[in-house]
DNA sequence: AAGTGTTTTGACTATTCGTGTCAAAAATAT
DNA sequence: ATATTTTTGACACGAATAGTCAAAACACTT
């Protein structure tokens, strides 16, 4: 079940990276990266997507691990979660449906 | 698909009750149940929890119908907004599996 | 049309939360 | 033992959130 912090912590030991480079790329500091793949801190959206550039993988396979990641967290100690993002689905679907028309 | 703006305002119209009357049990101004309502605000849980003893209806239904509209709008204008959703069902339901163990 | 009650709008404020820096401590490798 | 890398936690700042307030808009009745 991969999330994003553990995905580019295994791509950047593979390449034997410090943090130190991998943080300057996305221009952050490296604590912050530390604690992005830590799962400590969520990434932003730009940060993901400078990642996926960065290790040449798909952006839009990063940006699911991210996105589940965000939601996961939001509904993190809910009794409801589960039910909460069956409807979420739901309403997703029917807004699709709705706009394509 | 109901979304907890249009229940709840469902609910006050059949009772006929004015706006200022449910938000001062809220204990807020009428101007933000009145944007809850249109959905250009979002409800704090408190509130949430607030307006299914108000109305007498299971607090977990109202809870749902929250918590998936703050899903929706947290993926909203992502391209893999769905993708995101099933991923992130099944991150809870693996977390739910090993806390069980 | 005037008057009353209700709802909506928007400007403004306060507080909370997210994103980041920095420096020191801890861990790892040489 | 020293270098390097990683982790930690205190702090700063800006952005987002949650709220108030008063006026405008709307809907009824009379």
């Amino acid at each position: 079940m991969d999330n994003l912090g553990e995905t580019i912590r295994k791509l950047r030991e593979e390449k034997e990276l410090p943090l130190r480079t991998v943080a300057a790329f996305l221009d952050i500091d490296q604590a912050i990266l530390s604690k992005i793949e830590r799962g400590q801190r969520n990434a932003t959206r730009e940060q993901v997507v400078k990642l996926a550039e960065y290790f040449k993988i798909k952006e839009s396979d990063l940006l699911v691990s991210w996105l589940s990641d965000k939601l996961v967290y939001e509904v993190a100690d809910e009794q409801v979660a589960l039910k909460a993002l069956q409807v979420a689905e739901e309403k997703v679907k029917y807004q699709k449906s709705k706009s394509k028309k």
